[in-house]
RNA sequence: GGAGAGAUAUCGAAGUGGUCAUAACGAGGCGGUCUUGAAAACCGUUUGCCUUCACGGGCACGUGGGUUCGAAUCCCACUCUCUCCGCCA
């Protein structure tokens, strides 16, 4: 969300950054909201005056009251009397209007950073950099659910009659990995000065809002029956949200978190046919990174974050590409966004196992989320969200990449603590 | 789930319809006086938001409504906290 401050001082800024995105009907948006707000600023002003007036003339009542001069002040109030309706009427005015403008304002696309490849959907994302050997083996590679069948560690036929399809069984060794992963993926953090943090699997709706564009909203969050709430679809949810409506000293800053959580996900839309499996569903497990930090800080925290992601995937031996998220495909809430992407050996291409954001002030400013200066002024902050691992859809790559001919899948040295020591699965 | 109590500034807390909301009183923080230094004592200072070029004005006593000329105070709903009982990993 912008400042409307900004957007009634910039507005071609604004509408550049609209068609920059590709969003051409929201351009007359930018004329109403100017408007709706000179309007509500003009009904408050007045409102106030009358209710300054209001108040005055009711101090006088009660003086005169306390006089025992009951006539005298039947006089005075039948003076507010008469403002009564206007002062009514100007009330609903001013918090109709204001409910506009800030209907408008929550879709008003965030400003992208000037590094953002202008672009119209993903297939204009700009590959950024490599990280590993590509490498295509001379065997071939299963699908993921063979590998995992081959272990007994998945049953998606079970989950289906128990939950229905975008569930899992993971089972054996399968699941024991698809803990570990997390396990490392924790201390990983941990050892990058990260706190460790688990945080509430639900959220209230003005949370909800308050994190996300609707567009998201509506195609990612289950809703629970008759309460105010809504389970998360990333940790990042509530743990932005843990800073709804704080005043953190400049001094404590930056926050930097990371957290594990179940995530659901309703994920409307088609799938297809490399979607099977544990690619997309609607709960995984992820370890997640947040930062909230200041506004000079997070274009340099942006770059820390993603090469975390990139570390931890190259520890395990896992090719990645980082892609940077052109204009169009970008969230409207998000000032800049690259996906780390892993290889995939069987399908010869990288497929997406992480995104890291930075969101600026959007987020901050939705949630009420500032930062005091040592003078005493007060700053939104910015904040950051970053994949550490999502482990059911990163099994894939880790599969893919760690098979060997003879049908084993080897085990990073990283990873052996967690897994009873073995070098290999089903060993 | 049942019964009760509560929510006021950084914290404790007073205020139960008007002249007490830049919020009594106490503590803490900050600045100062005194002191070789510290403690004590004393003096001063210490919420946020909206609006305005500015002067100024408005809003906020958990949240949202209502009653009233006027609400921290009365009424309704909701949220959260605490105590007791029940249930429970």
């Amino acid at each position: 969300m912008l400042d409307i401050k900004f957007l009634r001082e910039n507005p071609d800024i604004v509408k550049q950054n609209i068609k920059n995105k590709f969003q051409e009907e929201k351009l007359p948006l930018v004329d109403e909201v100017i408007e709706l707000d000179e309007k509500a600023r003009k009904a408050q002003q007045e409102a106030d005056n009358l209710r300054a007036s209001r108040k005055k003339i009711s101090k006088e009542i009660g003086a005169l009251m306390a006089q025992g001069k009951k006539e005298e002040a039947d006089a005075k109030k039948e003076e507010v009397s008469k403002n009564a309706k206007r002062l009514e009427e100007l009330s609903n005015q001013e918090k109709e209007l204001q409910e506009k403008v800030k209907k408008i304002m929550m879709v008003i696309p965030n400003i992208i950073d000037k590094s953002v490849p202008i672009g119209k959907d993903d297939s204009e994302n700009v590959e950024i950099e490599k990280f590993g050997e590509p490498v295509v083996p001379a065997f071939e590679i299963p699908y993921h659910t063979e590998i995992m069948e081959k272990f007994n560690g998945i049953d998606i036929d079970a989950a289906g009659k128990v939950a229905g399809n975008g569930f899992y069984y993971l089972m054996g060794d399968i699941a024991r990995l698809h803990s570990a992963i997390i396990s490392y993926a924790r201390d990983f953090m941990i050892d990058k000065g990260f706190t460790y943090c688990i945080p509430p699997f639900m959220i209230r709706s003005n949370v909800v809002t308050g994190v996300m564009s609707f567009a998201e909203m509506d195609s990612m969050m289950y809703k629970i029956e008759g309460e105010d709430l809504y389970l998360i679809g990333t940790s990042e949810h509530s743990m932005i949200g843990k800073f709804i409506d704080t005043i953190t000293d400049e001094k404590e800053l930056p926050k930097t978190l990371t957290s594990y959580s179940p995530c659901f996900r309703k994920e409307k839309g088609a799938h297809g046919i490399e979607e099977r499996g544990v690619y997309r569903i609607h709960q995984f497990e992820k370890q997640e990174m947040i930062v909230v930090c200041r506004p000079e800080e997070s274009p340099v925290w942006f770059e820390k974050l993603w090469k975390n992601t990139v570390g931890l995937f190259s520890s395990l031996d896992i090719p990645v590409r980082t892609l940077e998220c052109c204009s169009g495909d970008l969230a409207d809430l998000k000032v800049k966004s690259i996906d780390v992407e892993a290889w995939s050996p069987r399908q010869k291409k990288y497929f997406e196992v992480g995104s890291c954001s930075n969101l600026g002030d959007a987020q901050a400013r939705r949630l009420q989320i500032r930062i005091r200066k040592e003078d005493g002024s007060k700053y939104f902050a910015h904040t950051l969200n970053n994949t550490v691992v999502a482990p059911p859809r990163m099994l894939i790559a880790f599969l893919e990449n760690n098979l060997m001919e003879d049908g084993n899948v080897h085990i990073p040295e990283v990873l052996r603590p967690y897994m009873g020591g073995k070098e290999f699965l089903g060993q």
